[in-house]
DNA sequence: AAAGCCTGTGCAAACGTTTGCATTGGCTTT
DNA sequence: AAAGCCAATGCAAACGTTTGCACAGGCTTT
């Protein structure tokens, strides 16, 4: 009903004062008398003025806004990211959009589309599996908002990013297993183009010949991260004649996926088959059968601190700088 | 480096007409001429243009953002809801603000005065744990934002709602274990002031007494929905000299939390203790040990339609309509 | 007592749009 | 050929702020 807001102007008329004087008592210049300065402040709050920001917006050329897009909220990867980006932006009294790509490009570029069109002040992102051209964050640049990637970062593409360092977590994970005695490993992973799907692999690689081992390519798969392709990925492992001890799933959704195929087909995960993988899902704490070892992925930790390069990009007026790359110490964690 | 936005002016004096006539051209106005429009349009589109938000919220007061406020995007629940919410606002021009309140009531008002602040056009919530007090939402209201809730409602204090319809799922999954010949059955409940406990608790009773059996009070417990509290009432329930034979739990993550103290102890869940509750997460299709039934929540419908249903009140002019409730039917699933 | 100097305040332009109300000029009427 | 008309366009105010500059009046200097 009352859909009145407050503004500058009315205050102005109420105490006789100038439009100029409000705006500058209400931000303490010392320029205005204290007792002008205390009228104001406190019509002010008894009359809920807040500053209107379109018309800051319009001065300032600021939104105080930032956008996410990111896979899926629901994968508690990165609903606890966004947790950690949130508490960060709000405490500099930024807001968030969020906009989920569900792993689909045509999303992706969406929701950049839209974030440019509400001139968000920054964004912040991790791909999609799909992802392979970056034009739509060549489109942010020209508009000079800054991105910051996390986790899903881009490939050959220069960018200020935040990662874990997928690369030792995945070298140090399969060394486990094979200080266990496991010798026969297989690799789950994901789409190709992700960066942090090559480096899985490359952290495999190195582990395998650093152990003496054979590299089989048969035991590599990549999984496009839905349970279907990754139930056809498994069943392939499964049926060759040389099976492997264990599996090294891309994360915990791929490893739950996996190991329910091995279910059906009367193989007790983690008894004949052994599963590791990255993420260390809190929500794995309530399976009977959890992956034996995970790489951690400090979720909450990366999206603070993926918030926290963005608000200084956001605030360096030097517009040349160099890109920023933070990488994550690495831990991995035994489960059994 | 590029920080310059395209501005209608500029459009303008490129092709040497007046500002009116390039805001007119590119609304497609019929009152100006073909070739012009034409000619606005080309140079706009090459110029990247896109209207600035600020000046059209200036002008409009309007955001075309809406903000959300629920308790954890980690709980699959909430995360899917979030998801129907974007798919419907997002299809008609919208941008969502997100912001949890991890079930703390300052949270919550802390979020929707930033709401406020940024003048969203609407706000869709799920409450808090500990909110008693609506204090925060009269506030919304003076200043002409409606707000629509969605699974956790208030209590006494009329209002736009979505939900299901809770009290006739108890009513329908106690029923349940009393056909399969349970009939010590308790109840972990969330908090007294969530109107969504309420009516499972008077779901819970009508069965009971329907099926002319005794409501015993220490069956009933109240859990704040942290893991710890949830243990401390699942203790109380097993040190009853007459134990129950199933818990009916809040939801899905009470039942777990529940489950795993059983296993401590020695009993099996769902064996020695029957399990039932709320939510029917996915997530739970990887457990070993579901629920042996649950209620049906219908998390991306209830996102949908409480997105649907604040678009509808935005667009109302009318601002003294009548609150609207929808209540989505039940539907209890079976999992053994 | 004139000159200068603070202190406190006001004016008005600017930010990028939209829109009610002119204004222009060519064409059709009579 | 004057009057009128319509199509196409332009002017300027308004939305709520910020801010450089100007101004009034009282006070200190000489």
């Amino acid at each position: 009903m009352e859909k009145h807001q407050t503004t500058i102007k009315e205050i102005a008329q109420a105490l006789n004062v100038s439009i100029s004087t409000v705006s500058r008592a209400l931000k303490g210049d010392p320029r205005i008398g204290l007792r002008t300065t205390q009228r104001v402040n406190e019509l002010a709050k008894s009359l809920h003025y807040t500053p209107n920001p379109a018309a800051l917006l319009l001065k300032n050329k600021k939104t105080f806004t930032i956008g996410v897009v990111l896979p899926y909220l629901k994968e508690e990867f990165f609903s606890m990211a966004i947790t950690g980006i949130e508490d960060i932006i709000s405490e500099k009294g930024y807001n968030v959009f969020v906009s989920q790509s569900r792993d689909s490009y045509d999303r992706e570029v969406k929701a950049i589309k839209s974030f440019i069109n509400s001139r968000v002040d920054g964004v912040i992102v991790s791909l999609s599996v799909e992802t392979e051209n970056y034009e739509h964050f060549k489109e942010l640049e020209e508009f000079g908002i800054p991105v910051v990637f996390f986790d899903r970062t881009p490939v050959n593409f220069p960018a200020h990013t935040v990662k874990c360092n997928v690369l030792e977590g995945a070298f140090q994970i399969v060394n486990y297993l094979v200080s266990r005695g496991i010798t026969k490993i297989a690799l789950i992973n994901g789409a190709e183009n992700l960066g942090v799907c090559i480096e899985r692999l490359e952290g495999y690689s190195a582990a395998i010949h650093k152990n003496g081992l054979t590299f089989s390519p048969e035991y590599v798969k990549f999984t496009n991260l839905t349970k279907e392709d990754t139930e056809v990925k498994m069943l392939e492992l499964l049926a060759l004649d040389d099976k492997p001890q264990a599996i090294f799933a891309f994360n915990d959704y791929v490893a739950l996926d996996a190991m329910q195929v091995c279910k059906q087909h009367g193989y007790t995960p983690n008894k004949d088959i052994y599963f590791v993988s990255f993420a260390n899902l809190p929500i794995c704490t309530y399976m009977e059968n959890p992956p034996i070892a995970s790489v951690e992925q400090f979720a909450y930790t990366m999206g603070e601190s993926a918030a926290q390069m963005l608000i200084e990009v956001i605030n360096t007026t030097n517009t040349e700088e160099p890109f920023i790359e933070v990488v994550l110490r690495t831990e991995i964690r035994i489960h059994d």
